[in-house]
DNA sequence: GCTGTTATGTTGTCAATGACAACATCGATC
DNA sequence: GATCGATGTTGTCATTGACAACATAACAGC
């Protein structure tokens, strides 16, 4: 299992930039990004306090490795999801990652890390916000297009923070599944392509 | 001005409570969630590193307090623009507010500071949330308008968020002023009033 | 093989921070 | 005017991010 780790404890320990994203990352979805320190990530993965520091300048360069991974596999997501379903499944799909990714998701968005100070991380975001213009801008006549894909990113993008911030109540729920209560909402926004009643 | 510090830097410091807060609202906005320290709060208004601990028994509580004066602000923006206008109004006076306090926002919505914690926060958060869910209830009928109201938010909510971690591209402004390009965008979108229907 | 060079970990250290304890000072009350 | 509780200060500790100096492994050329 552990690759070079298990015939001795090397000095060298053969891939320590990947171990380190991956206790990191168990780190923060277990403790939250307050908890997630360099050194403790160092422990978790056994090796010593500043080890990490050859891999990633500071501490938001790692940070930055887990956003862009994030924003990797949020892109594989709504590929997946578009590909068989339309718009909805898309949306659908993008609060579902952020439910079951939290304090990765807001990580992503969050402003913890300045974006544009990693070329991965960068490259990462822009291709996701590029997939959902697309989608749009395919299905809605511009220029009034472009405004509805910012407002349909807005409606599941607020939708999945108020989830998470448990900030909706449990009432206005009503007992439905996430899953449900989801698709629900957003099944409440038609979206004005040009004339106020389009009826679906 | 400066209270009762004019006669003569008094041991105590008369309204030790209120400078901490302004000094710590000021750190936020000025240099962000990371940079705000008890410490570097208790430096900018005048007294010893630990002073702030007589009123506040953690960095959390200073930083909840903070949160509940935004969503007090917040509150107030909401009733004088639903006063004159309608929904749209309000929507656009949520979005005004998180542009004008961008990291106050980012605070009272991160999960930096857990809600249920402080009881002053609680409730300031509640009564936005019952303020916004009213509004809309009062235009929709039962039980779409419910979902819709939540939908609206999460419109707003996530509009404001993305505007803020400039996460929409220039090009998709169009070089058009903020308050023009969210109205805009909030007119994209129409409320089903009634049957979700499941169309693209 | 041997040696030098470079990438990768380790140990040691520093300043900043959150948090607490012990002490100092003020103001109100009897 | 003595006492006591509220409020501010000084001192201290563990944790953390960051860096420098050192150690070891891997590999090149000879």
């Amino acid at each position: 299992m552990s690759t070079s780790a298990t015939r001795r404890r090397a000095y060298h320990h053969g891939n320590l930039r990947a171990s380190i994203l991956r206790a990191a990352g168990r780190l923060l979805e277990w403790k939250g990004l307050a908890a997630l320190s360099v050194r403790a990530a160092a422990r978790r993965a056994g090796v010593s306090h500043s080890a990490p520091y050859r891999h990633f300048p500071d501490r938001e360069s790692l940070l930055a490795a887990l956003a862009a991974e994030g924003f990797r596999t949020l892109d594989r997501a709504l590929r997946e999801a578009g590909a068989g379903g339309g718009l909805r499944a898309r949306g659908e799909a993008y609060v579902r990652f952020a439910l079951a990714n939290p304090q990765c998701f807001r990580l992503m968005f969050g402003g913890d890390v300045r974006i544009r100070r990693d070329r991965a991380l960068a490259e990462a975001a822009t291709r996701v916000v590029e997939r959902l213009s697309q989608a749009f801008t395919s299905q809605l006549p511009e220029p009034a297009g472009h405004d509805a894909s910012i407002a349909a990113w807005s409606l599941v993008h607020g939708l999945a923070l108020l989830l998470l911030d448990d900030k909706v109540a449990e009432a206005a729920r009503r007992g439905r599944e996430p899953e449900v209560f989801v698709r629900a909402v957003l099944s409440s926004i038609r979206f004005a392509a040009r004339a106020p009643q389009p009826s679906a």
